[in-house]
DNA sequence: TAGGTTTTAGACAGACCTGTCTGTACGGAG
DNA sequence: CTCCGTACAGACAGGTCTGTCTAAAACCTA
């Protein structure tokens, strides 16, 4: 049980904390290994113990990436009751980012780009974690919907919502601008009183 | 004017055709030049008479992609008269390449992913090109409907139709599934009728 | 204080990258 | 035939990449 008062945590964190900023916003092709330890204050030797490989810390990086998103996101949505304020959540859950890191987009996206081979297991883990997204949408968003419908009409909801949210983020990165935002929030409110009249066969 | 008789083309359509084979399907910093030349039958002297870096190639290539995909789409657009019916036709543009190049998503935002400088010349042909993929949904594709409504209004319905519709590729290529553009196009049609019938303020 | 673990700096190997250069061969035009 | 533009093969330079290794310094625990 190591102390740490320092500003500076253990060398492993720090790497991941650099990597997370320099993977990010160069993408995983364009960021050495070099940069990284130069970045994290860290001897080579000393990454090599904690990481066997770049790819590795690649992993590590989505991995812990992917834990706090859906904890960030989860959390922000349970603070509503009304779907309709839980769908605006995700939005502005994404909106906070923009203005933290930039309009790089999805992290998991864009990495998955760099690994052409879809057995690869970074492709597995964006895999996953869009995966996941879209159980969130289901579970903590839309839940109140689920027994209003069919199940087959609720799952076509579901996909609604969250491909309205996930294809937002791409323009939102393509474009520099928020409109894409906008028009999916607004879409995905009028999809849902649309859905909740019943106008849907 | 010489004579190509041959089924291999001039050096310069070889080389584009095999870079628009290896930077789609494995991106652009994972493709060498070495390999570009060896599988296009060219000399690397050849290549650099021809294109003055790596970087130039593939604008060539993301110019030649352009003009033959903006041309596809509005041609099978214009096959039909029914709004219906265009979207459904840009739906079927993108299944078709689906069915010929694979779940690769789209080539224009994979590159974009790989230029990090959102000043490279790269990523402004990307912005481009989207931008006016964008227009030609809103000319040939809603045109019907843009007397109906409010300027403001039939924007909001572009934007809509536009996003549903690009962000359903980035979906299917992660999933490496089509229920993502099936979804979309789902969306897109109720999307149509909704604001057709007059139920948006 | 002693011993063992972790971290440090940086040289190094081997591969690969882009882009240049040399020299040769071909093929049509005058 | 001669000339010239084009394409060929491939060596080469100069740099960068990942990953290994050595050896010293720092740190923690007992």
């Amino acid at each position: 049980m190591t102390h740490n008062p320092s500003s500076l945590s253990r060398p492993s964190e720090r790497i991941i904390e650099a990597a997370s900023r320099l993977f990010f916003r160069q993408g995983y092709c364009s960021t050495g290994i070099n940069q990284i330890i130069s970045e994290s204050g860290v001897a080579k030797a000393s990454f090599y113990t904690h990481f066997p490989s770049k790819e590795a810390l690649a992993m590590a990086w989505l991995r812990q990436r992917e834990e706090r998103w859906i904890e960030q996101l989860t959390e922000r949505i349970s603070q509503h009751q009304l779907t309709e304020k839980r769908v605006s959540a995700m939005y502005t859950r994404w909106y906070d980012q923009i203005r933290e890191e930039g309009y790089r987009g999805c992290g998991f996206i864009n990495m998955a780009g760099e690994f052409s081979d879809e057995k690869s297991p970074v492709r597995a883990l964006v895999r996953d974690h869009k995966e996941r997204v879209r159980q969130v949408v289901a579970n903590n968003v839309l839940n109140e919907y689920r027994p209003m419908m069919e199940p087959e009409v609720f799952d076509e909801l579901v996909n609604t919502i969250y491909s309205l949210f996930d294809g937002a983020i791409i323009q939102a990165q393509n474009f520099m601008q928020d409109w894409p935002i906008d028009s999916a929030m607004k879409t995905s409110m009028k999809t849902l009183s649309h859905y909740r009249s019943g106008a849907v066969l």
